[in-house]
RNA sequence: GCGGUCUUGGUGAAAUUGGUAGACACGUUAGAUUCAAAAUCUAAUGUCCUAAAAAGACUUACAGGUUCAAGUCCUGUAGACCGUACCA
């Protein structure tokens, strides 16, 4: 038995492939092919194996269509702006630049330890100003083009802190660093993008696209486009827009509801009801849907009132934490005896409950619902409309609502405009001044990018607010003492173009050049967690159409084809994470198995868009074979492919293509397990051998360049072109003769097993009858040796068989009949 | 609350359009090899009845339904998970 020593071998290749670059591209005559994993953030821990499973994923198959001959870009990148630097800053008392330096130093060593085939000649950070240059470029022009404006929103606010919380950084209602500290809500004027105006092109063109189902339902979902009423109630003089799906319940309104965290709440607030509405104010805990969730369903009285434009009556209005506010007007009308949650809400503060929806076969009592009757019927205390059915009624009620002024028709989308401000250093600066005479001034081109300040100072506040370097500036209009901008950018906005900034990511000049955009987009394969679905995924959608419409680009989505991959989860069955304390670091498996074999062992536990489970036992079988590969490799005497070979591996060329062109990668390896043990029982010629490899090479590339060479062939393997098959070599019925004869040795074994055990007898010939047409598929000779005991084989009509006891009866097309003595 | 997903042997899992459930692997057991062990090889291995299944019954979380046929489609129940807009 011979020993691999696969890390020799694995560097010897990684380093073979990195000083030829071998998989450094530029652009040519051959078709291109885009293969694309989300870039991650380099967390301070390094990868672990959940990221490995990711790569190696991507890494299959990009070396996959590489053999393909396709012209493969497989870029790798880190989106190094972002939260967990700052903590660490904060927590740690580490520049968060260093840090993330650090990091991501750490990921590039432990990447191409992996053997992952990136073009490394394009990788990009976004935490470096030459790449954060361009969103500040971009903001401009999504300024000039109107794509921007100012408006105010709620954040999470620590006194302590004298800072804005992520959602992430408040913890049951309480800061992450003061337990003490509740967390209040604060009214801020941010930046916003005008997403909503693509919403639908976004809605309408997801149809087009190749992802999972699931993925596509959830962005529809997401973008919630739904068709209403939009209903004017006067409140203190004043027209509020309120929507609706059901003006058909217009005459059973007792109440309007209004978003606890509505821009213009307080003006509805009346002197005598503040302390209360305050009071319950304070329970909301942070801006997160979540954990607004997670409370119980309140509310307070306002003290303000509004009048029912149909009935003119005079209705309440209350706020309540059930109402949305970026949801249509962020005012509701409220039905109780038509809605579930607004039923609730009335018998909780005694608000009348009028029934206007009657069932068809009997009549509501007001006083006895306990519940409210959400179905379809006819309608009753709605004066002219009555006994209209309610689905005419909608059209009806929303014509005379027109007709009068009152409403229109409109379309909703749950969609929100992109909140882009965030209240942190380590992001982004958004390139504007503000001058106490000129107002708001965009940053002038010429001057981007605006760089964050190094010497900084964490722990209270935004650093940016009270670093006078950075802050104190000049108008660029009047050229007077002015202020910049603190805020900085969501990082999803660096995640949003960075595909394309891959294609050419040293242009000091442009954010990239048009005609390499336009040899390599769209991303032909993109790769990644399904966590991703609705905001990443939606907002890079949203930025191709806005740079489309800005003239940079010429199509319409940046990524065709979209595949999911699994979580990797412990050996304790949760998600392997950092925190959780069940990682498992590549370095160490690869020490131990070789990253070859942990690759193989990724891939095969189970179909990749599923989740993973690590076992420590299970990566055995990989490295079983890993074993077996490399022995039969370095004894294995080229001559001629026999029959059943080559059957095999035309046969399995073209199912393990289709295997990998769907990712089941699982499935493909199965059949390279299977190959290999026709490999070690029959004869077979060089071509044949190199066959394999080349299979096998996307999913263990450093063994198989190592083979490859030990065989007498020159590097690179990764460069060969994929083995074609040829469909009049494959013999199905080959194939199932084999099973047949299979299910029958096993057939003969048990019954020897039973007589063994039970009648102590070890008969000493065997006889089969099988169906005349199967005779010439039974070979004696084998049969003999197999079963290790001398073997006759008659047809059923045989006139002059042996067969004592009539066992030919027994005999079924497929299945003999036996007979032992 | 809204939206999405999952549940199959002792274990990880397969099952392309609804068409032989459990491929492949781990583990276990037995045998071979060995002074012995490890490694390797060979065989068996869903459950139950049975002396024995080559020839019985049952079996894909649970309860129903559609169908000649359901792990797969539909309805409901239970449990687990993901996203929910300042984690990326």
């Amino acid at each position: 038995m011979t020993t691999i020593n696969f890390n020799k071998i694995e560097k010897k290749w990684q380093d073979r492939w990195e000083t030829s670059k071998i998989f450094e591209v530029k652009e040519n005559k051959k078709q291109k092919y885009y293969v694309l994993e989300m870039f991650p953030y380099p967390s301070g821990s390094g990868l672990h194996m959940g990221h490995a499973l990711n790569y190696t994923i991507g890494d299959i198959f990009a070396r996959f269509k590489r053999m393909n001959n396709f012209n493969v870009l497989y870029p790798m990148g880190y989106d190094s702006l972002g939260l967990p630097a700052e903590n660490a800053a904060i927590k740690e008392k580490q520049h968060p630049k260093k840090f993330t330096n650090n990091s991501i130093n750490k990921f590039i060593k432990q990447q191409k330890s992996l053997g992952l085939s990136y073009d490394w000649s394009r990788m990009l950070k976004t935490s470096d100003p030459e790449y954060y240059k361009w969103n500040q470029y971009f903001f401009l022009k999504f300024l000039e083009k109107g794509l921007i404006y100012r408006k105010k929103a709620p954040v999470n606010w620590c006194k302590k802190c004298d800072t804005v919380l992520a959602n992430e950084q408040v913890h049951n209602g309480k800061c992450w660093r003061h337990e003490n500290q509740e967390v209040e809500l604060k009214q801020l004027e941010q930046w916003f993008i005008k997403t909503t105006k693509y919403a639908d092109e976004l809605l309408e063109r997801v149809d087009e696209l190749e992802w999972p189902e699931r993925i596509k339902t959830m962005q529809k979902n997401w973008i919630g486009k739904s068709h209403g009423t939009e209903i004017l109630f006067d409140v203190n003089g004043e027209k509020w827009p309120i929507f609706t799906t059901r003006p058909d319940t217009i005459y059973g309104v007792t109440f309007l509801v209004i978003a606890t965290q509505h821009e213009r709440l307080t003006e509805l607030v009346t002197k005598e009801q503040l302390p209360k509405v305050k009071a319950f104010l304070k329970k909301a805990k942070s801006t997160s849907q979540k954990d607004l969730d997670a409370l119980e369903k309140e509310g307070a009285f306002t003290g303000s009132y509004a009048t029912n434009p149909i009935t003119n009556e005079k209705i309440p209005i209350y706020t309540g934490n059930f109402v949305v506010a970026d949801y249509g007007s962020g005012m509701i009308m409220a039905v109780p005896a038509h809605d579930q949650r607004d039923f609730e809400f009335a018998k909780k503060y005694s608000i009348p409950i009028k029934i206007v929806i009657n069932p068809e076969d009997y009549d509501l009592n007001p006083e006895a619902i306990t519940r409210a009757f959400t179905g379809d019927g006819r309608l009753t205390n709605s004066e002219e409309f009555n006994n209209l059915k309610n689905r005419e009624a909608i059209e009806e009620i929303t014509k005379q609502l027109i007709k009068k002024k009152l409403g229109k028709k409109t379309t909703q989308y749950k969609l929100k405009d992109w909140l882009v401000s965030r209240q942190r250093y380590w992001g982004t600066p958004i390139p504007i001044i503000y001058c106490d005479d000129c107002n708001i001034q965009p940053v002038p081109e010429k001057d981007l990018p605006i760089k964050l300040p190094e010497k900084i100072t964490f722990g209270k506040g935004n650093p940016l607010t009270t670093n006078k370097s950075f802050l104190e500036t000049k108008c660029p209009k009047c050229k007077k003492p002015a202020k910049r901008e603190t805020d900085t950018m969501d990082t999803f906005f660096d995640s949003s173009w960075y595909y394309l900034r891959y294609t050419d990511n040293k242009n000091s000049t442009k954010p990239f050049q048009e005609s390499k955009v336009k040899y390599w987009l769209p991303v032909d394969q993109y790769i990644g967690g399904a966590e991703h679905a609705c905001m990443h995924l939606i907002y890079a959608r949203f930025f191709t159409k806005a740079l489309r419409d800005l003239g940079f680009l010429s199509f319409d989505e940046p990524f065709t084809k979209l595949f999911n991959q699994g979580m990797l989860h412990g050996e304790d069955g949760f998600v392997m994470s950092k925190s959780r304390g069940n990682v498992i670091l590549p370095e160490e498996v690869s020490k131990k198995h070789g990253i070859d074999t942990a690759r193989l062992f990724l891939v095969s536990v189970a179909s990749p868009d599923k989740d993973i489970h690590w076992s420590e036992k299970g990566i055995e079988g990989s490295t079983r074979f890993m074993k077996k590969l490399h022995e039969f490799y370095l004894s294995s005497k080229p001559t001629k492919s026999s029959r059943r070979l080559e059957s095999k591996l035309n046969k399995t060329i073209k199912l393990i293509t289709e295997d990998i062109t769907n990712f089941k990668y699982n499935l493909a390896v199965i059949k390279l397990r299977e190959l290999l043990d026709i490999f070690i029982e029959e004869p077979s010629s060089k071509k044949d051998l190199e066959s394999f490899l080349k299979l096998l090479t996307p999913f263990c590339p450093h063994i198989t360049e190592e083979l490859w060479e030990k065989i007498g062939n020159k590097p690179f393997i990764s460069l060969q072109s994929w083995p074609t098959y040829d469909e009049s070599k494959i013999d199905e019925a080959l194939e199932k003769q084999e099973q047949t004869i299979n299910k029958t040795l096993s057939d003969i074994s048990n019954i020897l097993k039973i007589m063994k055990e039970k009648q102590n007898t070890e008969p000493k010939n065997i006889y089969l009858y099988v169906m005349p047409n199967e005779l010439k598929i039974y070979n004696e000779p084998t049969l003999s040796k197999r079963i290790n005991k001398p073997t006759k084989v008659f047809a059923v009509n045989d006139k002059n068989k042996y067969d004592p006891e009539n066992k030919s009866k027994k005999a079924k097309p497929g299945k003999p009949g036996i007979y032992l003595e």
